[in-house]
DNA sequence: GCGCATGATTGCCC
DNA sequence: GGGCAATCATGCGC
């Protein structure tokens, strides 16, 4: 999980910053990231987190389904504009997602999406620079993020407490109230629910099929209830859509629920997601499973608790009921003072400040009694740094639940010995006990997703996981580059093709070509052995084309097959460099080497941009060409009709013609810039040099195209 | 443990 | 919208 990070040398560090912040917590082996919960101070902070582990759930549910996908990269996106003005990080926190998915933001959409994401993640980047810069290291750095909680969670606010106005994509704030946006877009999740009928709320517990036990939320998620009819705020408030997301997450996580395998299934939907991360990682895997493994024991232990004190309290409030009930019938209306006693436990339990408000009327006070140390506080992980730990902090909450509610059934129990206690007494108190525990319980919960996306995010981390391509497909792009040597700017389709045969994604494509080009330039020496090899390869491979066509006869055969990772040459843009090494006479390893050398350069659209001393050398080498240097090729661009060629051994004049007569290449090899002296100019970059109209192939025709474009 | 190799990321450029 | 240059961070060989 690595949302922002400036680069560039002197540039304030986010990412040391949030690194700086990162601590682990929790039980040994699982790493509980506190950053989301710095973003705030409350449980809103964690907000956009949840939405955003929503959105990751589905985003890998639906990866065979690209249109879903891209509903609901849509619908992010719209999120975003829904939610930028009052939350300048949001952005943060989709491309988060992102790499909870598997991919990058720059992976994950594409075209003006891409670019607009890009453009507005490095505002936001700037945004968060100065955030880091303003707060220093720290829980300040991420107060953004806190107030994207607190604002139009897709219109459905979530916030506890009153919710700030709800904005339109356009910014008009939404009718007030409002729980859904009608200015905008659904949210991502429902709308791609809808629209590939693969719903992932139908798998909310709609009993208590999976959330066994779940008698501390009996108006939300049970029709359960317990046998004192418990009314009041629970059956009044609508279903928290908080919670329903917690469960939904924790079920598709494999965490709630019938154990899946240890969390394999997810672990393979994670390997399946990121497309990259396959059987030869099996051991990050069994890692995987046993992270989740342990969050999912975790999770059942302190749920368990839950219901263990559930079950006590319960069995204890129907015998209470019953003992109220007939006591009501046989003793006389209790003293002041005995019911005050059972005011002050509710006063505990909510804070004391009714029970304040009661002694400022007048109301006795039980002498000398001191607050339990049990209670819990109010609001939960909002108090202090215990908010950092969410697991130690719920365990802590549910021992002292425990205590807690042990306390108040002694209390009781004891009154219930000296005058009886109405029902509805018995009833407030169960109510106000059950919005304590089910506090905790969300706690429990949100504390579960966030360990569970953070190992996610950890696991599917490209970066981190960075591996090395195979040799096969390094030889394959390698083989590509050398063979497009003047020109190795290769075209989607090319990169498509390449992708596809290497076995990763065409991103990791053009990285890999940014980074070759790049270092190939700074580096020509270095590169030169590898070059020549390279360039000997390519003629052994054209050599068998040549005769393979010449047998043949057949064009369509360009592929030299006995090559693992061989390329298309057929469209081999800078064959000269292998005729020559074929050529023991003309091909030298200086020479070749000088010609690699000319062939690179800077960029020739911004020659300006690149020191002199970065310009190579280009003496001695024929091919170099020191005229007019047009701007680098852009990709998928075609090269000049009239594209001539350089000088030419007699040697490459001999295969050419070969070539040529088989007939076979009249629009691919030979009509490829076969003797392209598409080189390096003075600058450095790669380009195509003028080429005297003597050496052009004589099937070269105006339509001819240049070959790099055509993989 | 160190240094180099290398894939990925980012801001900026055109 | 793609590429460059700088940089980060991990992999890997020694």
């Amino acid at each position: 999980m690595d949302p922002v990070q400036p680069s560039g040398g002197g540039r304030t560090s986010i990412r040391a910053v949030r690194d700086a912040a990162a601590v682990s917590f929790g039980p040994p082996g699982i790493l509980l990231d506190p950053r989301p919960l710095l973003a705030g101070k409350g449980h809103g902070a964690t907000q956009p987190f949840i939405l955003i582990m929503e959105a990751a759930i589905l985003w890998r549910r639906h990866a065979a389904a690209p249109a879903a996908r891209r509903v609901l990269l849509d619908a992010l996106i719209d999120a975003w504009k829904c939610e930028r003005r009052a939350a300048p990080a949001l952005s943060l926190s989709l491309k988060t997602a992102a790499g909870m998915w598997g991919c990058t933001w720059s992976a994950a959409s594409s075209g003006a999406e891409r670019s607009g994401a890009r453009r507005r993640f490095s505002e936001r980047a700037v945004c968060w620079q100065e955030t880091a810069g303003r707060a220093g290291a720290g829980a300040g750095a991420f107060a953004p993020l806190a107030a994207a909680a607190r604002t139009c969670r897709r219109c459905t606010p979530l916030s506890a407490g009153p919710s700030p106005p709800l904005l339109h994509a356009t910014g008009a704030p939404c009718q007030p109230g409002a729980r859904r946006c009608v200015g905008t877009r659904t949210f991502a999740p429902r709308r791609v629910c809808k629209q590939t009928s693969v719903s992932v709320w139908k798998r909310r517990p709609e009993s208590d099929e999976v959330l066994e036990g779940k008698w501390l939320l009996p108006a939300r998620h049970s029709n359960n209830n317990t046998l004192l009819s418990i009314r009041g705020a629970q059956e009044e408030e609508p279903p928290d859509p908080q919670l329903m997301r917690l469960d939904n997450m924790l079920l598709a996580e494999g965490v709630a629920g019938p154990e899946k395998g240890g969390g394999s299934a997810a672990a393979a939907a994670a390997a399946a997601a990121t497309g990259g991360i396959g059987a030869d990682n099996s051991a990050e895997h069994s890692d995987y499973r046993a992270k989740l493994s342990q969050i999912r024991q975790i999770y059942h232990t302190e749920l368990e608790k839950y219901e263990q004190v559930g079950r006590k309290l319960k069995v204890f409030l129907i015998l209470a009921a019953a003992a109220a009930f007939e006591t009501a019938r046989l003793t006389p209306p209790p003293p002041f003072g005995a019911q005050h006693q059972l005011h002050q436990s509710a006063a505990l339990i909510q804070g004391r400040s009714r029970y304040r408000r009661r002694r400022r009327c007048g109301i006795n006070a039980a002498p000398g009694r001191t607050r339990p140390a049990a209670a819990p506080p109010p609001g939960g992980r909002s108090r202090g740094a215990s908010a950092v730990v969410p697991f130690m902090i719920v365990s802590v909450c549910v021992q002292a639940c425990n205590e807690f509610t042990t306390h108040v059934m002694n209390l009781l129990r004891e009154q219930s010995r000296t005058r009886p206690i109405s029902p509805k007494e018995i009833e407030r108190m169960v109510s106000i006990i059950h919005r304590k525990f089910s506090s905790i319980q969300m706690q429990l919960k949100q504390s579960t997703c966030e360990a569970v996306m953070i190992l996610r995010s950890r696991f599917l981390d490209a970066r981190r996981k960075r591996r090395n391509f195979n040799k096969q497909a390094t030889e394959i792009l390698n083989e590509y580059f050398y063979s497009h040597l003047s020109n190795p700017y290769p075209s989607e389709e090319a990169k498509e093709e390449l992708a596809k045969k290497c076995g990763i994604t065409v991103a990791q494509v053009s990285n890999w070509f940014g980074n070759k080009r790049i270092r190939y330039k700074k580096n020509i020496g270095k590169f030169q052995e590898e070059a020549n090899m390279y360039a000997a390869r390519t003629a052994v491979s054209a050599t068998n084309v040549s005769a393979h066509g010449s047998q043949a006869n057949s064009p369509s055969t360009p592929n030299s097959a006995g090559s693992a990772g061989s390329f298309n040459m057929s469209n081999s843009g800078d064959l000269f460099m292998s005729v020559q090494s074929l050529n023991g006479d003309s091909y030298q390893g200086g020479q070749v080497g000088a010609n690699i050398q000319s062939q690179l350069g800077p960029r020739p659209s911004s020659p300006d941009r690149l020191p002199q001393e970065d310009v190579p050398e280009l003496g001695g080498n024929p091919y170099v060409t020191d005229g007019e240097l047009p701007s680098r090729r852009r990709p998928g661009a075609r090269p000049e009709s009239g594209e001539a060629h350089n000088s030419l051994t007699s040697n490459v004049d001999t295969l050419r013609h070969v070539i040529s007569q088989t007939g076979g290449y009249s629009d691919g090899l030979a009509a490829s810039q076969m003797y392209s002296p598409q080189g390096i100019n003075t600058n450095g970059g790669w380009q195509d040099a003028p080429t005297p109209s003597s050496v052009t192939s004589p099937t070269e025709g105006p339509g001819s195209v240049h070959s790099d474009t055509s993989n």
